[in-house]
DNA sequence: GTGTTTGCAAAGTGTTTGCAATTTA
DNA sequence: TAAATTGCAAACACTTTGCAAACAC
């Protein structure tokens, strides 16, 4: 019944954030040992469900306050929604564009020889590979416009 | 003064689209023989300030076809804002954080291996790869929460 | 003519912000 | 107690929609 707060509380205080209430909740919920993919409203609503009395508001707080310590690392796969990854290792990304739903792909099972230099005054950041992926289509007819 | 529309004309016709006045002007700003990359909003803004007269509805309504039509493609790099890429060839992005810009680049400029097969009963519908950079950013100093 | 496309303004998303009330250390 | 954090609701940016008027063929 009584799940340890005392890994999550240590995780945020090692991130440098204060353990409250709402972020100690979040944290649990987030780092499980599983790797995630939460947007923030479900996020909000798994949260809810788990009968923390938490705002929306405040995970989106959280979830960037876990990204810039480095908690969590922010998905691009969808233009209007963020999703956020617990898996922060060097990996890339599986997306399948008809339910929006994200896999892991070990950095290692994708082949990424050299890669061009960034341009003028700028440096690398990071080199994201997403591979979409959508549900096998029929042999789609014709439309017209 | 008078650059030609035959241009835009046909190549909206063999995409399947009528030719009306909007999308021949969009399509004589986007498809001008260089690579593009253009959200809704600066292609409204062109419009208007090369004086034509198309509403932002419009706009979106003609990305959007155009895409379908294969004419444009979607890069996803940003949650909240879409950009069209008038290279509709297989190639990759560099994205300057910082300042929101897109540059390509070709898909041969970066080696990618053997691709994992998709999740079961998807197929594969593209691979894209987004290299980001920032600018140099100066050594940091520290921040606290 | 007839069906398509447009413009407008309103409605939607998903996300961020301002600020008083609450909580943490 | 001082400073950080929260919740709420309002504000946001961007995108989509509904429908009458305008347009293409």
């Amino acid at each position: 019944m009584t799940r340890p707060f005392a890994p999550a509380i240590d995780l945020l205080r090692r991130a440098g954030l204060r353990p409250t209430r709402q972020r100690v909740a979040l944290a649990r919920l987030l780092f499980d040992g599983t790797d995630r993919h939460v947007a923030a409203d479900a996020l909000h609503a798994a949260a809810v469900a788990a009968g923390v009395r938490v705002s929306l508001a405040t995970v989106y707080n959280a979830l960037h306050q876990f990204t810039a310590a480095g908690l969590l690392r922010e998905v691009v796969v969808d233009p209007g929604r963020s999703y956020f990854d617990t898996n922060t290792v060097d990996h890339h990304h599986f997306y399948v564009e008809d339910d929006g739903t994200l896999a892991d792909i070990p950095a290692e099972d994708v082949t990424l020889g050299a890669i061009p230099p960034p341009p003028a005054g700028t440096e690398l950041r990071r080199v994201d590979v997403v591979i979409r992926v959508g549900r096998r289509r029929g042999r789609g007819r014709a439309r017209k416009n």
